[in-house]
RNA sequence: GCGGGCGUGGCGGAACGGUAGACGCACGGGACUUAAAAUCCCGGGAGGGUUUCCUCAUGCAGGUUCGACUCCUGCCGCCCGCACCA
């Protein structure tokens, strides 16, 4: 080795060592009573997939930033940890490897914890729980329970979507594109008794209080509306004629938020699936077989967006609201939802493009009722395009002339005032799009629900004393469905109440339930009950969370649920889970295909040749867009090896530089080069720094502006606090380049020569800041430059610097001057100059009186400390 | 279809309405070295002018303003979310 190598920053030596330091001081553990404000910053925890990947390490890193920095601004810091261990993987390792879900679950947990802590993260281990362990899925047992107590949980039978591959049930949300979430495998539909949680309860609150979560990204509160998808409108009781409709049945229901329309209607529609269409098939072949296709039809997007709108007359007539005289023909219809509204509809085809669709293959009216604005009403008409905005009404009696707004209202009054059968005839009806959330899971490997079926006394809640329901561990993966179900020991139970023999509910509960309430659990991981409610109190909200924008609609909604359910059942006393929340881009990275098509890893690929070729056959290869890193597409990157070759800070750094946090980030060779190269740069700079001048002065040695530099640092203080707050971490690392970039050309300045004594104090607080400053981001480094300066303690319990206003500017600014909004020129003139001087420094300026030729200016703009600007 | 976001050098990106391109990457030149690596220094939006200068430049076209990457209007392009929601 030589000496110069000796001089260079070993992570591999200083990292582990740092790590060790950090936990057998308890830096990071946090004690719940502690007298300073607290901050509780969370990032999403993560499934144990076996190994972590580079979005782990760029979310984490991010985390560890704001928890660091916040414990140095002198916050009582929570940043905990856990593992979202249920689920599906860990069967399917079962099934494929014969491997017991526990052991692989427990196993992949242990590999990626001891990653994690390579990363040297500020986080309080000692609150630790995976959502497996029987400590937390007992607690959840409970407010399980307690939600079913307080009517939040119902079983019903429901339409269900089948995933075929997995044998479970998806909820609606795990279906995407007609696919299920994890297999990919075309959903199907099947009826099935399961447990809901009551989410559409709080759909109000859910909604408006979306208001007041001002930290979040407005893209995903948007989203988080559009989920909900609240719309007011009008409940409609339609009148059915006479004898038209089987088994007495009088009247039909509909759901419409356009009410003005009620003239422009030809036609009414029901689901396939509603009832008053499972009596008309019952009496008439052809609507059973019609309802029968629309079965198959399926949910995927192609089949969707290819479906004609297609129907089938019921034979079936209902009166108009408004006129005893009209009859409208009911069809069952392809195109409405079951699911939404009351499943039935009435058809308004001027207004409605869907309708009027429909009535173009059956041959319906088309009555146009409302008119655009500036349209003729003498000429205007519904051609192959509905009008569905507003407008004034036409060809609706006495509506006509009214805003399509004013015509909404004389509806709902005038029907509100006719009682048919003891009922208004419509009432006011606000809607939402969001479903109750189906929790049951026909899997093993997940919290079971803690309920026995008895054939006298129904679903018993499983006695507090008999919890928890512990998964039994012997079971087999060798067929396919949940293997509670056939696990006698497990099934076969007495009543609580009656004693006689029972049935244990063998359903286990969605993940997303798990991961509902991990983030209060944190605030009392060891509990005996899901909650210390002071504690978590005293806790939550999360001041800020962070993580992947793909859990914006689900989980963040089941969490902001979950926050209501246990305030109402007294575990806690917030109203939001989350205060800030922040989404994080992907890391992306290119990719490489071969000759065949085929995908190849980085390794394969000689980059230098030209064009690139594969290393082993020679084979031309063809360089891929950018996209996320998947193992799928070969082109991820082991953090474990990055971590090894370069050290876990260099890594940290890259991940945070360059790209805005929010978006995606391109992981490259040169991009963690740069970065390394940077934390040599950091430890030179501190060596130099800590090293004793030497004691002859030369006299040829050149200076710096020490005062310069002081105010460099302050101001690197100031800004970098700024961005670090605002997460902007990209903007936070530019700033400390710049500090790096003044601080290291000073000290060449004195390299060799002996500083004066007031340079030495700039040198030295700028080389101790800017070690401060990149302590949250790269941990380690700043501990051993730290201690490289002769700090005493840990850089980890450092107070953040404090920057002093008065040393953010520069005594002597340098004024723009502009002529017309044009720069042509600038002036030197001291801070807060009068403005006298400016204005005739400006003046005087050559381009500028070139430019006046003696004639004074038409204006003259001065703003302070920022710029001149000379209108001519 | 509905909703949202984004367009700035070769690239990632900076910029309270106030010097556009901070900072990094890549690139070019130089120093050190027998050499390489490492490191350090210098350079750079485009076009023109013999240096200290001018013109054009933040997707396009307008507007507001003393002054616009930033605000407003209309286009074009890309990305994302939701989607037969009555």
């Amino acid at each position: 080795m030589s000496p110069k190598d000796a001089e260079r920053y070993d992570p591999r030596a200083m990292e582990p060592h740092w790590q060790k330091l950090w936990e057998e001081r308890g830096s990071f553990t946090v004690a719940d009573t502690d007298s300073r404000e607290k901050y509780y910053v969370l990032e999403m925890f993560p499934y144990p997939s076996g190994r972590i990947h580079m979005g782990h390490v760029r979310n984490y890193a991010m985390g560890d930033v704001v928890a660091r920095f916040m414990r140095a601004k002198g916050y009582n810091v929570l940043h905990p940890m856990g593992w979202d261990a249920f689920g599906m993987p860990a069967e399917n390792a079962a099934m494929q490897n014969k491997v017991h879900p526990k052991k692989w679950t427990y196993d992949n947990i242990a590999a990626m914890r001891t990653q994690l802590k390579a990363m040297g993260l500020s986080i309080d281990w000692s609150r630790e729980f995976a959502t497996c362990d029987v400590e937390y899925y007992h607690q959840q047992q409970k407010l399980f329970l307690d939600f079913w107590a307080a009517g939040l949980v119902t079983r019903k039978k429901s339409r269900v979507n089948w995933d075929p591959v997995d044998q479970t049930v998806l909820a609606n949300e795990q279906v995407i594109d007609g696919r299920g979430w994890r297999s990919g495998a075309l959903v199907e539909q099947k009826e099935l008794t399961q447990w809901f949680f009551k989410i559409t309860d709080f759909a109000d609150d859910l909604l408006s209080a979306i208001d007041t979560l001002a930290d979040w990204p407005e893209k995903v509160r948007l989203m988080q509306r559009n989920w909900l998808g609240k719309s007011e409108g009008l409940l409609v009781r339609w009148q059915i004629v006479e004898g038209t409709a089987p088994e007495d049945v009088t009247e039909l229901e509909t759901y419409t938020t356009r009410p003005d329309t009620l003239f422009g209607a030809s036609f009414m529609a029901v689901a396939p699936t509603h009832p008053l269409a499972t009596l008309a098939a019952a009496k008439n072949p052809g609507i059973a077989a019609f309802i029968e296709r629309c079965r198959h039809i399926g949910t995927s997007l192609a089949a969707l967006e290819t479906a004609e709108k297609q129907g089938i007359d019921t034979g079936i007539r209902v009166r108009h609201p408004f006129d005893p005289e009209w009859e409208l023909p009911v069809y069952v219809a392809n195109y409405v939802l079951m699911e939404y509204g009351t499943g039935a509809i009435f058809g308004c085809p001027s207004a409605d493009q869907r309708d009027l669709d429909f009535v173009h293959r059956y041959a319906l009216p088309v009555v146009a009722v409302v008119l655009p604005e500036g349209a003729d009403a003498a000429s205007f008409v519904i051609a192959d395009e509905a009008f569905v905005g507003p407008g004034t009404m036409i060809n609706s009696r006495f509506l006509d002339g009214l805003t399509t707004k004013a015509a909404f209202e004389e509806v709902a009054n005038e029907l509100a005032k006719v009682e048919v059968n003891g009922r208004p005839q419509a009432e006011r009806r606000v809607n939402y799009r969001l479903r109750d959330w189906g929790v049951s899971r026909q899997r093993y490997w997940g919290c079971p629900i803690p309920i026995i079926h008895c054939k006298t006394h129904g679903e018993v809640p499983v006695p507090d004393a008999d919890l928890p329901v512990r998964l039994p561990d012997d079971v087999t993966f060798d067929r396919p469905g949940n293997p509670l179900d056939r696990h006698e020991g497990f099934v076969n139970v007495k009543c609580p109440i009656c004693h006689q023999p029972a049935r244990r509910e063998t359903d286990t509960m969605d993940t997303f339930v798990d991961s509902s309430w991990y983030f209060v659990r944190f605030t009392a991981p060891r509990a005996k009950t899901p909650t210390e409610p002071k504690t978590a109190n005293a806790w939550l909200p999360v001041n800020q969370y962070i993580g992947g924008v793909e859990h914006a609609i689900l989980h963040l909604l089941y969490a902001r649920f979950f926050t209501r359910a246990m305030r109402l059942t007294g575990h806690l006393n917030v109203s939001e889970p989350f205060k800030g929340m922040f989404t994080q881009g992907m890391v992306t990275h290119e990719t490489y295909k071969g000759a065949d098509g085929r995908w190849l890893f980085a390794e394969e690929v000689d980059l230098a040749a030209i064009p690139p070729t594969h290393r082993q056959n020679g084979e031309k290869v063809t360089i891929g867009s950018i996209e996320s890193m998947s193992k799928s597409k070969k082109n991820v990157v082991d953090p474990d090896a990055i971590v090894a070759a370069y050290g876990a800070d260099t890594a940290r750094w890259f991940m945070l530089s360059d790209s805005p946090p929010e978006r995606d980030v391109q992981w490259t060779e040169a991009g963690i080069d740069g970065a390394w190269r940077f934390v040599q740069r950091v430890w030179r700079i501190a060596v130099d720094c800590a090293r004793p001048a030497t004691a002859d002065r030369r006299a040829d040695r050149s200076s710096f502006d020490a005062p310069a530099l002081t105010r460099a640092t302050h101001r690197a203080v100031a800004r970098v606090g700024q961005a670090i707050e605002t997460l902007r971490f990209n903007v936070a690392v530019a700033h400390i380049y710049e500090l790096a970039n003044v601080l290291a050309k000073a000290l060449a300045a004195v390299e060799s020569g002996e500083a004066m004594p007031e340079e030495r104090a700039a040198l030295a607080l700028a080389a101790r800041v800017l070690v401060q400053l990149i302590g949250p981001m790269m941990p380690h480094l700043g501990e051993t430059c730290w201690r490289a300066l002769g700090e005493k303690g840990l850089l980890a319990d450092a107070p953040w610097p404090l920057a002093d206003p008065s040393m953010l500017s520069d005594e002597m600014i340098v004024l723009p001057v502009q002529v017309n909004g044009k720069r042509r020129g600038e002036i030197s003139v001291a801070q807060g100059a009068p403005q006298a001087e400016i204005e005739a420094l400006a003046l005087s300026l050559e381009p500028v009186s070139r430019i006046l030729a003696g004639r004074p200016p038409r204006k003259l703009i001065v703003v302070p400390d920022r710029i001149v600007n000379v209108v001519v």
